[in-house]
Formats: structure tokens, sequence, C-alpha cells
RNA sequence: GGGAGCUUAGCUCAGCUGGGAGAGCAUCUGCCUUACAAGCAGAGGGUCACAGGUUCGAGCCCUGUAGUUCCCACCA
């Protein structure tokens, strides 16, 4: 550790140093210790093939404030880290990797596949956990856990089995989201819908047996192709008497059917339309109802089959122009329109989805959302802010079962076992299961979880789930703070919510923090297309991890977007750097062998003034932390430190640390002190700087970050002194307003007659009136009259200043006439308030007192204004 | 088509149980006062989007309007 601060803050020079120091001391770990309360936080695990980015910095940062905060307090506190799989994005970023060496998936074969991934993962699933320590994160790295871990993958398998037997997991033909360019299933979450510019393509569908055709529109002309039916709503009078005959498809002059069905709309468009169960959602249950064919007409990267051999292997969107030309061509092309709709595009590649059939394995998701819903409107979790409640209730009041396998290899392998001679299936938690009928070896099934399957169980799986009397587990489940962004609430919040509660039996965490994003400085999204991204690491190498972490806590509130503004983190920066200089400014003035022996009995004024407004500091910091009103708490701290301590008290000390003495011991006993509590209160927020500071100040006897969180002192009670001092300053400013306004330089000093009925206050403190307020000598009495001087009023003093040149009589009676016009507006609002009868009837007692008070201070100076003007006129 | 957020100083944003509008940056005036020019002392600048309502009192609560952003949703 340094012996001494740098004459500069170069937070280059200590950071990585300080969290060595913190790691190898085994500050991090959380024991499951009876005597204590655990407080516990699963971090967001990042994915393996991740990078660092703003989001991650500003997730890490809001969670590191609160796990470090509740360990300062007393808490057992736990912050588990981890990683995650990531299932399709690691498994597109291996086989990008492979297609650059000319390899393939199928090369390599499932083995060889896994022994790549997992070369991959210890290559890179490394780096981000690096990346995180460079902002400070005290995690448990003991702890660190990875969903595709031994334990992990085995909560997996349990959940799944026990799925399965309770009849949760079920394996069945739906249609699905498939992305053509992943080759795989997605989820509905998975999804993002975007609005594209597209066509209206009006076709006529000729009526078998009869004169006309039927005309409708679509915005897929070649999923035509699979038509099997057209539809009409069973109450549209000019459809009637079709229903129940048949149309002739164009192109294909297929005939099928015209059925009748709710699902169409009579009022749009045509009211007719076409019918594609293999390649819509909509015509998939409309199939259901009336038994219609299913026809598949793409392969799995979604070009046109075999079995349409004009238009194999094109491209569904090349097929798509090729079969408008061809409809055309035919006279079935009736018009084409322009229009915008919703387009689902794969949440990972930006793939246009294609909605497909196929088996799948789902999750039944009605019984499971019910406890989750319950959970949070009986208030055993919420969200903060509230506001987000509403959009996991709906999201969980409309859930659909969720297709949980995808037909990739880098995951956790579906548990479900074949039996190629019999047609056996079972599911097991055993490898290599044997066919309970024949005998014969099984098959497993070949497809994967999605990765939300396993983050699902987080918060358990990593505390030692399945084991039941797992120590960690019976401590620290369930966790108490969830902190991520909105835009996780579907992927993950949800499903951890339900499957604490199916599996648990309780709920995994009481608090769900939600944050926003961070965008760039026009407020546009961080993305690599735009290239807008701010790289942490780079910021942290420039201005230090405290100044981001501050300026990502600072200035936001829960919920909300914020911007990265270069500014802002340099505004944190000089922040850090004042608090460097105030340190290095109360150490270079301690005696060789000072000994802090905390706070000393005589203080002075000034020192109950500061030590009061500290224990309020406290106090209000604290409440605002158990709020997660983080921005509001570390704002506190920062004018605490700036305008307090730098600004007031440190100034204040000056001239006693000159005096010498007593004065100036206790002075710099007080300095320590409050300089200590700031920086613990500060710790959480800028942990680096302040061990720093710590250690220098403690000759490393200690570590701040495992030092008791100040709170308040309820036997402190310096208001009446505090009262006291504010008299004190505020005729300094007034004094300092008096000469900057007249234009009198610092370096001229002048002599003050200060007329008060505070004569033994105002004496007690010359000295701050000649170093602070440029005072060559300070005189107090109930009654002056010194002409040619200029006058500083409050509500407790007047002020002459002596100029050596005459004063200009007019200008300081325009400028007193400027201030009495201020306060009378001051008088004439609260007079108006205290003489209305509803107020005063009301209002409570305690502001009514307040603004009596209030009122009285500002007749004590309109008094004093009235009489100075006077003095003038003579 | 539903739902939510936002609209406060020139810019970026705080302001949480309703009690005389704040910060950072920017601007203007002075200061190199030996902790800090990454600083110090001052100053200017706001009908808190608009219109109603509730209240003794509204930036804050209610209703509506406008602009803006986002989420959800099966009108082909």
């Amino acid at each position: 550790m340094a012996k001494e601060l740098a004459k500069s803050y170069n937070p280059r020079d200590f950071e990585d140093r300080i969290y060595k120091a913190w790691n190898d001391s085994g500050c991090f770990r959380a024991e499951a210790d009876p005597k204590k309360v655990p407080y516990t936080i699963v971090i967001p695990p990042p994915n393996i093939t991740g990078q660092l980015h703003m989001g991650h910095a500003l997730d890490e940062t809001l969670q590191d404030i609160l796990i470090r905060w509740k360990r300062m307090s007393g808490y057992s506190a736990l912050w588990l880290p981890g990683t995650d799989h990531a299932a399709i994005a690691t498994e597109a970023k291996i086989v990008e990797a492979m297609r650059k060496e000319g390899v393939t998936k199928e090369d390599l074969g499932r083995e060889g596949f896994m022994e790549r991934a997992w070369a991959w993962k210890k290559q890179y699933g490394g780096r981000i956990v690096e990346q995180l320590k460079k902002l400070g994160s005290s995690c448990d790295w003991s702890r660190e856990r990875f969903t595709m871990d031994e334990g992990c993958s085995k909560a997996v398998k349990e959940v799944f089995v026990k799925y399965y037997e309770k009849g949760l997991i079920y394996r069945g033909e739906r249609i699905i989201n498939w992305c053509p360019h992943c080759k795989t299933s997605l989820s509905d979450a998975e999804v993002t819908y975007e609005d594209q510019a597209g066509h209206f393509w009006h076709i006529r569908y000729k009526i078998k047996d009869a004169d006309g055709y039927l005309e409708l529109a679509t915005t897929r002309p070649e999923t035509l192709l699979g038509d099997t039916a057209v539809a009409v709503n069973p109450k549209d009078e000019r459809y009637k008497d079709l229903v129940g005959k048949t149309v002739i498809l164009p192109i294909v002059h297929r005939e099928i059917p015209i059925v009748a069905d709710d699902y169409v709309e009579m009022d749009f468009g045509t009211g007719v339309v076409k019918i594609t169960p293999a390649h819509d959602p909509n015509d998939f249950e409309v199939g259901l109802r009336h038994n219609l064919p299913i026809i598949n007409v793409m392969t799995d990267d979604a070009k046109i089959t075999e079995d349409y051999p004009k238009y194999a292997g094109m491209d569904r969107f090349e097929a798509r122009k090729a079969i408008v030309a061809d409809l055309e061509a035919e006279g079935a092309l009736v018009e084409i329109e322009d229009y915008s709709h919703n387009v689902g595009t794969c949440y990972r590649c930006g793939t246009t989805v294609e909605p497909r059939v196929s088996t799948q394995w789902f999750v039944k998701m009605k019984p499971l959302a019910q406890p989750a819903i319950d959970a949070v409107k009986n208030g055993e979790t919420k969200f903060v802010p509230e506001r987000f409640d509403k959009i996991y209730f709906h999201w969980l009041e409309n859930i659909k079962d969720w297709c949980i396998s995808r037909q990739i290899w880098w995951g956790h392998q579906i548990p479900a076992f074949y039996c190629d001679e019999c047609g056996e299936m079972i599911v097991t938690k055993e490898d290599g299961a044997c066919c309970p009928k024949c005998g014969k070896a099984m098959r497993q099934d070949p497809d994967t979880l999605d990765t939300w399957f396993s983050s699902a169980l987080w918060p358990f799986s990593t505390l030692g789930w399945p084991d039941k009397d797992a120590e960690d587990l019976k401590y620290f489940y369930p966790t108490n703070t969830l902190v991520t962004g909105y835009d996780i609430i579907f992927f993950w919040v949800i499903r951890m919510m339900f499957s604490g509660l199916e599996n648990m039996g309780k709920v995994p965490f009481d608090t769900v923090l939600i944050h926003g994003l961070v965008r760039d400085s026009q407020g546009r999204k961080m993305s690599k297309s735009l290239g807008n991204g701010i790289d942490p690491l780079e910021v942290i190498e420039e201005y230090g991890a405290d100044a981001l972490r501050f300026m990502l806590a600072t200035g936001n509130s829960p919920g909300n977007d914020m911007r990265y503004i270069d500014e802002k983190v340099k505004s944190a920066r000089n922040f850090a750097n004042k608090l460097w200089n105030a340190s290095r400014f109360i150490m270079m003035n301690l005696p060789e062998n000072f000994e802090f022996k905390g706070l000393p009995e005589n203080l002075a004024l000034e020192d109950k003034w500061l030590v009061n407004k500290f224990n309020k500091l406290a106090k209000e910091v604290n409440e605002n932390l158990d709020k997660f009103e983080l921005g509001v708490a570390s704002t506190k701290i920062y004018d605490f430190i700036w305008d307090v301590y730098c600004d007031w008290y440190i100034e204040l000390t000056k001239p006693r640390i000159q005096a010498g003495g007593e004065t100036m011991e206790t002075a710099q006993a007080v300095l320590i002190w409050a300089m200590q509590g700031m920086l613990k209160l500060l710790h959480p927020f800028m942990p680096f700087i302040t061990e720093e500071i710590w250690q220098v100040l403690t000759n490393g006897e200690s570590m701040i970050m495992l030092e008791s969180y100040p709170v308040y002192d309820d036997s402190v009670n310096y208001d009446a002194e505090e009262k006291d001092f504010e008299k004190i300053i505020s005729a300094i400013k007034a004094i300092r307003n008096t000469r900057t306004e007249m234009n009198v330089p610092p370096s001229v000093k002048a002599k003050l007659f200060i007329e008060t009925a505070d004569a033994e206050l105002f004496n007690s403190c010359t000295l701050f009136f000649e170093k602070l307020a440029s005072a060559s000598s300070v005189e107090t009495g109930d009654k002056f009259d010194i002409p040619d001087s200029a006058n500083a009023v409050t509500d407790s003093a007047r002020i002459f200043i002596p100029m050596d040149e005459l004063v200009d009589k007019e200008k300081e009676i325009a400028r007193l006439e400027k201030e009495k016009a201020k306060v009378q507006k001051d008088i004439d609002f609260l007079s108006g308030k205290l003489n209305n009868p509803g107020f005063v009837a009301k209002a409570p007692a305690q502001l009514i007192e307040a603004e009596k008070a209030k009122l009285a201070k500002a007749e004590e100076k309109m008094t004093k204004i009235n009489q100075s003007i006077e003095a003038f006129r003579k």
C-alpha cells in the first residue's frame, strides 16, 4: 500500500493494485454466518462471448454499490458471479470463426464441435470476468459459476425430468418461429417485430364449377404454394353460398376448399384469406379447426423444396418475385398495393423469422404463470420502479407455451431418449439409457435447450440446488435484489420467478431493480452497426473506474434510460480529484506522529456545525439507499464533500491550523473524523479512491470496504450550533457579494464593522471574516454609523465596509433597493400565506412555525436594509 | 389496436409519501488566496409542454390535448 498520496490523482496508479489487495485478502468472500443477516445478489451472467459494454458497466455498478453498502452495514453480503453459455449467440460465433477456416459443424461432428466450443469458452469466458474486475466489482469469485458447469447442468436435468413427469413439459408438432439463418426454433420472446415496408399482392383464385373468382390479398405470395384452403367469415353474406365449394390455386392448380372461420375479419380487405397452415400461426389454427393438410414448402434455410421444381432451391424472397411474375403471367394478379406491416425477426441475427411446423419440446406455461403473477400481486417480489409490474403481468397473463428445444449443439442436450427399435421414448436424468421395453441402446434427442432454461434456475442452481441441504442454498436463498435492464424482463426475470416458485416454493428475490439503457450522447442506442458504442475499458483507462461508476450512478433514476456524456465522466473525475486533494491537504497538515483518537470533546462552533450536518447526511444517504435512490444518495455525498467540507470547512480550519495549539489539534481531529466518514459513505460508489486514501490515512491497518457504514447518531444534537454558524456563513456570503458588486478585488482588505445582536457569536468568528471575507479587522457592536462604507445586510447583521475612496451613495442606495425589493417579495409571500385562514387552519403546525420564523427573519433583514438606506439618504 | 415513459435553465438530467424550483456542463465578472486552474469567489438564466380540475397550497395528485420515445398485439 502507498505510504502517502501522490501529488496528483491518477487512478491508473492504484486501481488494479487495490483490486488485487481486496481479492487476495478474501474481502469478497461471503460466509453463511448464522450471526449475520444474509444479503444476496446473483449477477445477471454475461455471455461468455461478450465484451464489457456500457450496459454491463451500469448493471455491475448498481449491484456493487448495493453489495458494498450492505456488506459495510453488517450483512453477510454475497454477490455471486458467473457467466452464461448463451447457446445460439455463442454457437453462431464459433461457426463463424470456423467458416473463416473453411470448417463446418458437420466436418467436426457433434463431439468435435463441442470440444472446440469448450475450448472457446475457456479462451473467452475469462475475458469478460477480467473486465468486470476492472470496474471494481466485489463479487465472491470463489463461488463463480457457469450455466453449463456440472452443478447447473444437474439442475437443468432435474427440472426437465420433474416438469416432464408433472406434465409441464411435452413434445409435439406445433408451428414455431424458425430462424433460417441460425437454423433453429426460437421462443416467442426471441422474436423482435419491426415495421417493414412491403406490398399487398391482390390475387384472384378461380372458383371451381362456377363463374368468377375470389379475390384476396397477401403480403407473402410465395406461401401460396402451401395453401390448403381459403377462408371467409361465416357471417359474411357475400360469400355464404360459396362455403363448401372449392377454388383452384393459381400456379399450382390444386383444388382447395373454401371454409368459414371466425378468424376472418369481414371488413378487412376483401374478407377472404388464403390459408397456409405450415407457414402462418393463425392459418395453422384455422387448419386445425378444419382438418386441413399442412404443406411445408420450405427447407430449414427457407428455400423452396424439391416439391416445386420450378422454384426449388430459390430463397423465399427470390421465390416471391418469381411467383409474382408467374401470377401476373397467368392473369391471377389483380393489383399491387404498398403496405407497411409487422415482420418478426430473430433477436440474435435479425433474419426474418419463418413460421414453420415442426416437432419441438414445450413448457406448459399456464400453471406456472399463475403463482408468478400472484407473488408480485401480493408483494412477495416488488419491482423498482413499480410500473414495471404492469409489463410483467401483461406478459404472464397472455403467455403461450414456451418452445424450449433448439436445433443447435452448444447447450444442455435434452435428456430424452428414443429407441429406434421399438419407438419407445423415455425422459431421464441418467446418461446412456437402455430401452426399458426391448433393452436396446437408446438415442438421445439431438436438440439442446433454450439458453434461458438454465438461466431461469440461476438463483438456486448456483447455490447448490438440487442438493436441498446445501448450506449456501439454505442460507442465501431467496436472494434479495435482482438488478437488470427492462429489456431482460421477458427473457429472464419472468422465468426465474416461476422457476423459483415451482422448484423452491419461494420467490427467487424480493426486489427487482430495473435500470434503463445507456445511450450515446445523441440518445441513440449504442450498437455495433452504428459504431457509436463507448468502450467502458477505454473510459476507465482515461478517467478511472471510480469516475465511470460515479457517472453511471449519479443523475439518473431507476428504469429510465440515460445518455453517456463525456463531460459527465470528466466531472466525476474532477470530483475524485477534489477529494484526493482534500485528503492531501489534511495529511500535509498533520504532525509527524499524529494519532487519531476519535472526535474530540472540545469542539468549536464550526466543528459542531460540520458534525451535525454530517450526521444528517448519513441518515439521508441510508434512507435513499434503502429506497434504491442511488443517484440521489450519490448527489448528496457529492454536495457534502465539495460544498460543505472542501469549500467551507477546510477553509475554516486554515486559520486555526495557522494559529496552532488546541484549536489546531481539534480542527485536525475533526478534519480526519469527517474525512473518514465521507470516505465510508462514498466507498460503495467510488471504491478505489476511497480505499487508497483510507489506507494512507490509517497506515494500512484496515480496509475501508470492511468498515462499518455510517449511520445516524441520535446522540448528536447540534441543531442550535448549526443554525448559529449559518449566520456567520450568510454574513460572509453577503460581504463577498457586496465586494464583488463593487468590484473590490480580494487583495484589497477592508475593515469590517458588524452591527448585530449576536455580538458574542460574531466576535468568536472574527478570524473567519479576515480569512474568508478579506477583512483587515473586525469590530462588532449594537450600533454603528460609518459613512462612506458599503453595506452588507443579513437577517442577523448589518456590516459596514468602509472604502478608501468615497462610496457612491446613489449606487449604494440602488443596490440596497434591489435587495429590498427581493426581501419585500419574501415578506409578501410569507405574510400572505400566514394571513390565509385556510393555510393556518389546515397546514401542519410545524410548517406554520417554520414559515413564521422565515417571516421574522425577512422582517429583521428588511429593518436593517431600511436603516442602511436611511443612513445613506441623510 | 392496446399499454407505458418522457416533455423542468442554452445542453444533459435530478427533484418519490403536495409546502417558496436544483446540479453538472455552457455563458458572464473577478481571482494563479502555498489541497486542488481537473481550482476559488460571485452573477445571469426557468409561466416546470398546453388546457382544465382537486387542494389553504400542484413540477409532484386527477382528467383531457399536443409532441416524442419505447413495449406489447394473429387484420391476412
